[in-house]
DNA sequence: TAATATTCTTAGAACGAGTCTAAAACACCC
DNA sequence: GGGTGTTTTAGACTCGTTCTAAGAATATTA
């Protein structure tokens, strides 16, 4: 384990948003100004291979990183534009059923507004 | 209606399969060899914006192209790579009640091994 | 501790998907 | 046919990501 390895961790870790690997990048630039870009990706690569964090598709399309392995649904609010973990019971097995295949794992983000906005919004 | 768009709604619908644009600009260009790689962008794009066309996140984070603008899941198989279509009964309404909002839209990719895969590996 | 091998990090070049730009081509109306 | 809009074109550009080659850190053996 190295410093980089450690710091870029525990930016993942340290709050419960899906950075971007450019937000990681600068979040890990501030504890250790000289690390490099390619560190980051490098890192960010190993730790999803080694199943540790999981690299998921952004709204935009760029990729973002969850701090958990386990794939779980994504509500992006479209209004506050912050994504939300939610846990679907069953849902493997939904799955299995519907899609007549073997499941490995999925990604689910759901575009929407969130609870929060909906309330403000009456 | 402009011949270019003709051309690549046709490159769309004419298969099942999920093409990203650089194949949509491909196979249109076999049918119009002038037509420009921005035009391809450009009518993708705004098909999309006319809901005809649905915008997915490919395996490996890249754009593809869905011929129905209405939500469903795509299993990636692992083995063979095809992605196939299916559908989850009251889908949207389980997501409501699972992330606690009001669903716009959602967008699945579940990776697994597809029924002709498995029974050809038995 | 020195010598060596291995792994990790660094800065910047390179890559590829997608966007932008400015000019040419086209389509529509008077 | 002439004026105005929109669309297409080729190529330059951007941005996220990967690659590369050299150097630093770490581990390994003597």
């Amino acid at each position: 384990m190295t410093r980089q390895r450690a710091v870029i961790l525990e930016v993942i870790r340290s709050d419960m948003c899906h950075h971007t690997a450019e937000e990681i990048f600068a979040l890990a630039k501030e504890k250790l100004p000289t690390i490099s870009r390619a560190t980051v990706y490098n890192n960010l690569k190993a730790l999803e291979e080694e199943q540790i964090i999981r690299r998921i598709n952004g709204e935009d399309g760029s990729a973002r990183y969850d701090n958990s392995y386990i794939p779980h649904g994504h509500l992006f609010c479209t209004s506050c534009r912050r994504i939300y973990d939610f846990d679907i019971p069953d849902f493997n097995l939904t799955l299995s059923r519907c899609s007549d295949a073997v499941i490995d794992s999925y990604e689910l983000v759901v575009k929407g507004v969130c609870r929060s906005c909906n309330s403000k919004s009456l």
